[in-house]
DNA sequence: TTATTAGATTATAATGATTATAAAATAAGA
DNA sequence: TCTTATTTTATAATCATTATAATCTAATAA
C-alpha cells in the first residue's frame, strides 16, 4: 500500500515486503517485542524468512532512527517503534515494558558531567505489573485443575 | 583480613578468597566493570579461578542485594557495587558509564502506572565523553606515528 | 518493458555471553 | 579434626547475535 510505501521512502532504504511486515507488526504491537517475538510472528507471513533478516531489518532501523533499542531487557533486545522522547516502566518480574508518555525535565549540570556532552536522558521506572503481584504460576496451575 | 569478613559475613554467604577478590575488585573499581573485565583482573590473582565462578558469584550477589545488575550496555552485564539510590551518564560510542549522585524526585501517578506495584526508577543520562567527542582511533594511530 | 546492479534475503557457520552439570575442593560449624 | 553443605572448577550446552557467501530482488534507467 502506498502508506507503507510513504513510512520508507523517507528512509531511503529499499522497500521489501520482509521490511514492510517487520515495521507494521511493530508499530501495531504495544509489547517492545524482542527479536525471536518478531521473527515469530512475521515468520508465519512470510515462511521463509530467516532469523537474519529480522536482525539485519532492526539493525537497519535503528541505524536510520526509525526504532529504538532498549536496554531494560538485559537477557535480550527489545525494540519500540516509538523515537519521541517518553520513558518506560518495567516489569522486574516478567520483563512487561510499557510505556510512561510524561515530561520530566531533567537537566545535569556541567560539573556533574565529567566532559561528557550529554544528548538526553531515559528514565526506568520499575516494579511488579499487577499480573506477577497476583498469582504465581503454581497458584495459576491449581486453579486451573480446579476451574 | 577483617573487614572483609564483615562485609560478607552480613550477606550470610561463605567466605571464599575468590569472592573477596572480585568485591574487592568491584569497590575499587569505578568503571562498572563488565564480567570478562573482573575475570582477567581476578584472574591474575587466581590463575586457577574459572569463568563459571565469575558468574556464580555476581549472580549470589546481585541476589543479596550486595551489587547492582546495570542494563545499559546491551552487549553484556555491567555491575555495581554501589546499591544505593543514584543515576548513570553512559557515552553512547565507547560505553563508559559514570556515576550521576544527584536527587531527582521523580513521581508516577497511579492513572499511569497500570495497576503496576511502581518500586523505584533509575535515569539512564546519554552522551559522549570527551574521549570519544575528540579523537577517533585513526587519528589516535596517526598521531602517535608522529610523535 | 527489460536489463542492470546495488542492496536485501537466505541458509548457515561462527562468535560471544551466559547457564547447566558433575566431580573435586573447601569453608564453617560440631 | 570431622563432617557436610556449599563452592569452585572444568567443561559442555544453550541462547542471542553477528559474519559470510550465494542467491534473489527492488529500484533505476535504457
Amino acid at each position: 500500500m502506498k502508506k507503507d510505501i510513504k513510512k520508507y521512502k523517507l528512509l531511503n532504504i529499499k522497500l521489501t515486503p520482509q521490511r514492510i511486515a517487520i515495521l507494521d507488526y511493530l508499530e501495531r504491537n504495544k509489547t517492545h517485542p524482542s527479536v525471536s517475538e518478531i521473527f515469530k510472528y512475521v515468520n508465519r507471513r512470510f515462511p521463509s524468512m530467516s532469523f537474519a533478516t529480522v536482525y539485519n531489518t532492526l539493525n537497519t532501523l535503528v541505524q536510520h532512527g526509525r526504532i529504538r533499542e532498549l536496554t531494560m531487557d538485559n537477557d535480550k533486545k527489545r525494540f519500540d517503534p516509538n523515537t519521541l522522547p517518553h520513558h518506560h516502566l518495567t516489569c522486574i518480574k516478567c520483563k512487561r515494558i510499557i510505556d510512561v508518555d510524561l515530561d520530566y525535565p531533567l537537566s545535569l549540570p556541567e560539573n556533574k558531567s565529567s566532559g561528557f556532552k550529554v544528548l538526553g536522558n531515559h528514565i526506568e521506572f520499575y516494579g511488579i505489573c499487577s499480573e506477577c503481584s497476583s498469582l504465581n504460576k503454581q497458584q495459576k496451575k491449581k486453579l486451573s485443575e480446579i476451574i
